[in-house]
DNA sequence: ATTATCTATAGATCTATAGATAATGC
DNA sequence: ATTATCTATAGATCTATAGATAATGC
């Protein structure tokens, strides 16, 4: 059966295939022959539609990003909600597909980010937040959610309930202590995580310029 | 020749030939045999001292987080240095072996983690700060350094000197803006991010029990 | 008896290319 | 002429185990 009536292939559904092989089976399980089995074709007929492995695990990780929603822009005053709205959205694109995790770290769609983070950097602008902050806040939430999504990604299923695994009472009773004292699920923290981030880069600009200039002054000075 | 005279291998001289190849060549140029061939030794001679290449890397990636030094304890007033110092140091014990990046995401040694988090939950005590916020901090801390390093590792080259690589003037004029603005180094940039959430949980903290209880109360009411 | 090497090798794959083939679209 | 599959296969490895061997330490 050489050309089919039908094509059997296509970028899309080979990408949904692969997310599929390795969201089931592990990363480990993947490779072209295996994909190859699951579309019911044969290895290389893959590259006719992908230069090699690496183009196919650069749309993967595309494709997961990319699913990453645009909240509602809120009051303006209220402008970190919109920011733990995304960086939640995002931390579930990412949590999607835990098993992924690592073809996201090597394969981090910057083109994707960067799109996103001009929307972004427009948001805060029309919100008043001043754009000697904006680098600041777009990296650090940046870190935040790429530090939350695939830490929490690579957790085990049995530590997956735990904010810090294996913790002994004995030997870590401080920590222990704080623990026990903790109610919050790791989502709840990463969004109260963000809020703080958010909260003390705005302080910590408002005492500089308390220091630097007189009260209602609004410029320069963002340097110690 | 079977058994030598003086031993040739051992776990430490291992580890240590593991991280010099990946830092050099890369790890997808590490394998068992290679590994063997820089030692002067045979494949199978590794696996009298590692059980198997997953115990070698879960080792490779516990030396890589163990080098991390604590810092010198500050005036109790100044804690949030120390955080930024502690970060910092954390940041660049991976920074040292980039290309290691994604055996630390796989094998991130959790334990040497706990342990390094009960001595900060103690400082924290000591300092002052209360400890409902201590999984907070350590989270956010946690989360932040692992972005900040991990994505900083993924870096190439070229982009290493920019803080979002590619960013086109046409297409994202005000991401362009706040670039063109920013005169902070990824190193900079991380050390006010710590800052800035630290700064932030504490003013939430502190925000929430102004409206919770009488000013000098100081107890329960961590939940909104 | 134990330790630390070796030889030999099972066993399992993988990625990717060359070149054939038949269907499609002009 | 181009497209989308296929067959065949080059070429390169890898991980890990079984079992031999000689040095070491008791």
């Amino acid at each position: 059966m050489p050309r089919p009536l039908q094509p059997l292939l296509s970028r899309e559904a080979i990408i949904a295939a692969t997310l599929k092989i390795i969201d089931v089976e592990g990363i480990d399980a993947f490779s072209m022959p295996r994909l190859a089995k699951v579309m019911g074709v044969r290895a290389p007929s893959l590259y006719h539609h992908f230069k090699n492995k690496t183009e196919l695990m650069t749309e993967v990780a595309r494709v997961i990003v990319l699913d990453t929603r645009f909240p509602r822009r809120p009051a303006d005053e209220n402008w970190p909600d919109f920011f733990v709205a995304l960086s939640l959205n995002f931390r579930r694109s990412i949590l999607r597909h835990r098993n992924a995790a690592p073809i996201l770290l090597e394969h981090l769609p910057r083109d994707v980010l960067i799109t996103m983070y001009e929307r972004v950097a427009r948001f805060l602008d029309k919100a008043g937040v001043p754009p000697h902050l904006h680098v600041l806040i777009l990296d650090g939430m940046e870190k935040l959610s790429l530090g939350a999504s695939l830490s929490e990604a690579m957790k085990t299923p049995e530590s997956q309930a735990q904010i810090f695994p294996n913790v002994n009472s004995q030997e870590e009773p401080t920590l222990a202590t704080a623990l026990a004292a903790n109610e919050w699920s790791a989502e709840q923290i990463f969004a109260q995580t963000i809020r703080s981030f958010l909260a003390g880069v705005m302080q910590l600009d408002a005492q500089q310029h308390q220091e630097a200039a007189p009260p209602a002054q609004r410029s320069a000075g963002r340097k110690a």
